[in-house]
DNA sequence: GTATTTACCTACCAAGTAAGTAGGTAGGTA
DNA sequence: TACCTACCTACTTACTTGGTAGGTAAATAC
């Protein structure tokens, strides 16, 4: 039982989604953690990784803070997830730079192929802007949607 | 990077693949994990879990081994896996148990749960004689396919 | 120029999990 | 009786998760 997206992943998308709901300033770190109820010494931790992805920016002494460097509805939360987590492969099998002798006759391979893509395909569909409270009633009736 | 699926899941499906291509006689876990190239100590540790789960029975001494215990396209690859590894939740927020007081109005559980009933979905799908090498035709052009 | 605010950096830690290994016991068959 | 097979308990090594602690560097306000 080990989970595909941590906490890291996760967090790391409701950053992006605090940051989503507040375009036009710059939200020191701080800020966001309290609105967040995450532990500001964890989210600095996770935040130079969005950084070195170019996904924000931040600037530094009073007044400053991060924010998103492209419009919200140009983010998936694919890729937010496949910079945190670093991979987002169902199994050892399919990530980057494993060779596996198997591979050739291994029966199960093509499972976990078509599973990666079914991931893959459905998580670079969700934009930032889906997950906008507003817009939450785009998703289906088997999940929570805030009207 | 932690994977959904870990070694024992997959090592499990591996076994059971071969049970059900040795389906009419008593198969010893020694000559199932030289055929598999997995650790035969390794493999004593997962096969109880799939005895407890029913999938297989074992009898002992000589020209003892194990055998399924239902035909094999009665299995699916969900059932084996979601029993072996535990859950195959990709976040712990939906989790057996696992409760979370922001999740009435969490922005991003909705993309969670539908991720995991698309996972869900495939994976009770594809059934054990679906990865017996004749039957892997089935799979799309993008993976290997075994002619 | 000083104080303050903010990002940013380095190191550390406790608990848990993955992926086995080692060495036996119990049950059944030839 | 000898052999084979499942089954059980304990241990190990390495790694990951989810943080905490304590600072430094940069920028701004006053």
């Amino acid at each position: 039982m080990s989970f595909m997206v941590s906490t890291k992943g996760r967090y790391a998308l409701r950053v992006m989604i605090d940051l989503a709901q507040h375009i036009e300033e710059l939200q020191p770190l701080k800020i966001i953690a309290e609105r967040q109820n995450i532990s500001l010494k964890y989210m600095e931790t996770i935040m130079p990784c969005l950084k070195e992805a170019g996904f924000v920016d931040g600037t530094h002494g009073k007044g400053g803070g991060y924010r998103l460097t492209r419009p919200p509805q140009d983010y998936t939360v694919g890729e937010i997830l496949r910079i945190t987590e670093g991979s987002l492969a169902p199994v050892a099998c399919l990530d980057n730079g494993y060779v596996c002798e198997r591979a050739d006759t291994c029966p199960t391979l093509p499972v976990w192929k078509k599973l990666d893509s079914i991931i893959t395909d459905y998580l670079d569909t969700v934009k930032l802007t889906d997950m906008i409270p507003k817009n939450m009633v785009q998703f289906d009736d088997t999940c929570y949607s805030q009207l």
